[in-house]
DNA sequence: CCGCGGTGCTTGCTATTGCAAACGCGTTGG
DNA sequence: CCAACGCGTTTGCAATAGCAAGCACCGCGG
């Protein structure tokens, strides 16, 4: 388990490097590291750390996030949805309201795609697969969200407080 | 030069660490890490590798490349942290979803700007007047949505990170 | 009172990063 | 022919990342 996707990287690496027909120690240099080192990282026989990667993408350049996937240091983003890699970007918003964003909307298409499999969603538009029970519609008040929620997080959870270890108690 | 940045990645990931209300050796083992040395990261005392970082990044459930960037290990390109805009953008959600998860995310940002001058966020262009709530600063979410919410707001897939914590907390 | 469990922090210690120096190897050319 | 210069690689060593063990402090219950 010490070098599962390094060597990967190092190809990666070596293949860019090839590809741009520049020497080892020339993108050692450029890269501000040493030529023998970068040698090892692209034999997978060290495992580069962030910073010198970083370096290194500066000196192919190359985006540092291409090599961070390459390394296994990032989680190949998911074509999931632009909501949710958005909301995981946000950095204006708590770890906890994030999750609870990731959640609902999480829940949300779950709740759609239940019955509905047909990867046409633009019928979702103005066609809802489950009727909602209140149909009030006025101010989106936060109140108002709590009835919408309601019988949401009802089917989501019917346990609904199962065992929650790791949720501090609060009160 | 020895630690640059490397404060303030320290400081937004305990940062986002108190703010998800767990604690340090929680998180170090969520994380993989050892407490120890989650709290000289944390203070800027040492200069933890992406691999760490990584692993820290999916105990906090945020994104890596939020904290690549805070720890300078990016150039940051894409901010992407148009939210709104992509709740909008999305066309798996019923028009009633859209707007609850507006309604929410903009409570969120609400919540934290009490008392953060920071106002860079474009406020949605056809976001209807929201009616203050209330100015509760102490929690995330005002206790009643956090109360919900929070059958919900219990992580839900033990999928994905695969970390099975043995913390069996039995009161 | 003292133990128990929780928090974060300090202390040695090992494993690894990352570098400087030096190597073998092929090409040029005096 | 062999010094000179390029290439990538190998070898030892200083620095430090990262951990196990233990410390000091605090709230709780016997």
């Amino acid at each position: 388990m010490a070098l599962p996707k390094v060597g990967s990287i190092g190809e990666y690496i070596r293949d860019q490097r090839t590809q741009a027909k520049i020497s080892l120690r020339q993108l050692a240099a450029t890269a501000g590291v040493s030529n023998p080192y970068l040698s090892q990282i692209e034999r997978g026989l060290r495992k580069p750390s962030a910073e010198i990667l970083n370096q290194i993408a500066k000196g192919l350049h190359i985006s540092a996030q291409a090599l961070y996937v390459q390394a296994g240091l990032i989680e190949e983003r998911e074509p999931d949805s632009d909501v949710l890699t958005a909301i995981r970007a946000d950095k204006f918003i708590t770890v906890r309201q994030r999750q609870v964003l990731i959640d609902i909307y999480e829940s949300f298409r779950k709740e759609n795609h239940a019955g509905a499999p047909d990867e046409d969603a633009q019928t979702s538009q103005n066609a809802h697969p489950r009727p909602e029970p209140h149909g009030r519609d006025e101010e989106s008040l936060p109140e108002e969200l709590l009835t919408a929620l309601e019988p949401f997080a009802i089917r989501h959870s019917p346990n609904g407080n199962g065992d929650a270890t790791q949720e501090t108690k609060e009160g």
